[in-house]
DNA sequence: CTCGAAATGAGAACGAGTCTCAACCGCGGG
DNA sequence: CCCGCGGTTGAGACTCGTTCTCATTTCGAG
């Protein structure tokens, strides 16, 4: 954390922009918690935290630096649905990894394998394209989920 | 296409639902192009193709119809990222495929890759997950744009 | 400390998508 | 072939995540 932060205004300086009490509050938050959250939960969170310190922070600041973060690569963006807003979790100590979301009770569960890194990116190369970056979402029951589902009702979802 | 639309009409009979004109112009449309469209883009189609058959349709029609011909397993939406809206594509006669976007020339190129699908799906059930369906979205740059890119400037786009 | 430029706050604006509800019309029954 | 029930539609209001505007504040180099 103490190293992100020297990274983050590492950041800042080679691009001229400075770095706020704003920043730094928005940066400290994110990767205090391990959670997937929005703009708007990150927003309410600063607003309690910042009482304390007299620091107010608007949400258009929270978007804003939430934009910064992505580009330099603090942050990832990760969007499920329009339903609900854009999810963000923190990258940094944090390897590439892909996301099963239950439909039945909302976790998200991260994971990673290398084999499958690998097939991915041979059939992508394959096909001649050059890739920057993937997004991999799976859908469906987690583990926990599919237990209580077995004796009372089924549950819904799909799609492709 | 004759043959989706007898599905179609059987779909909604199934849930006692009615087949109109609506319904019936914009299941045609979308499978009337192979192009992946928003809302919008289908929405000003149908308002063009209507007007010779004085057949209007609202856009609430369209989102609605969407909807129901994703239910059904008609159409399947794709969301890549907030600043767009949702892209819609048929999916009968279309096998699952994975998309790479190309961040310089925007297009979205359909791929589908047996080793990748079995590995994805073996790495999902060492998990302990039940998947009812994925998406995997690479970003990058396509065949061409590497070409043109290949003297002058070049390019941004990042993320994961 | 000073000053210019970047950053912020508040709320207006935007836009994709949803909701409302009166009018409409598929479609099964008579 | 007409009737009527209730699903469907159109128009536009509405929602809500996100971005924009611009006056004011605040970094931070000198």
């Amino acid at each position: 954390m103490k190293d992100v932060a020297k990274h983050f205004e590492l950041f800042l300086r080679q691009r001229s922009l400075r770095l706020t009490r704003q920043r730094e509050a928005i940066l400290k938050a994110i990767y205090g918690t391990h959670r997937h959250v929005t703009a708007e939960e990150l927003y309410e969170l600063l607003q309690k935290a910042g009482d304390a310190k007299a620091l107010r922070i608007s949400r258009a600041t929270v978007y804003r630096t939430l934009s910064l973060l992505a580009e330099g690569g603090f942050v990832q963006a990760l969007e499920l649905g329009r339903d609900r807003g854009t999810l963000y979790e923190h990258t940094l100590g944090h390897e590439h990894h892909d996301h099963m979301v239950c439909m039945a009770c909302g976790k998200i569960i991260e994971f990673h394998d290398d084999e499958l890194e690998q097939v991915q990116a041979a059939a992508i190369r394959r096909h001649g394209f050059e890739a920057t970056s993937h997004r991999l979402n799976v859908f469906g029951t987690c583990a926990k989920c599919q237990e209580k589902g077995k004796g009372s009702a089924a549950g819904e979802a799909q799609a492709g």
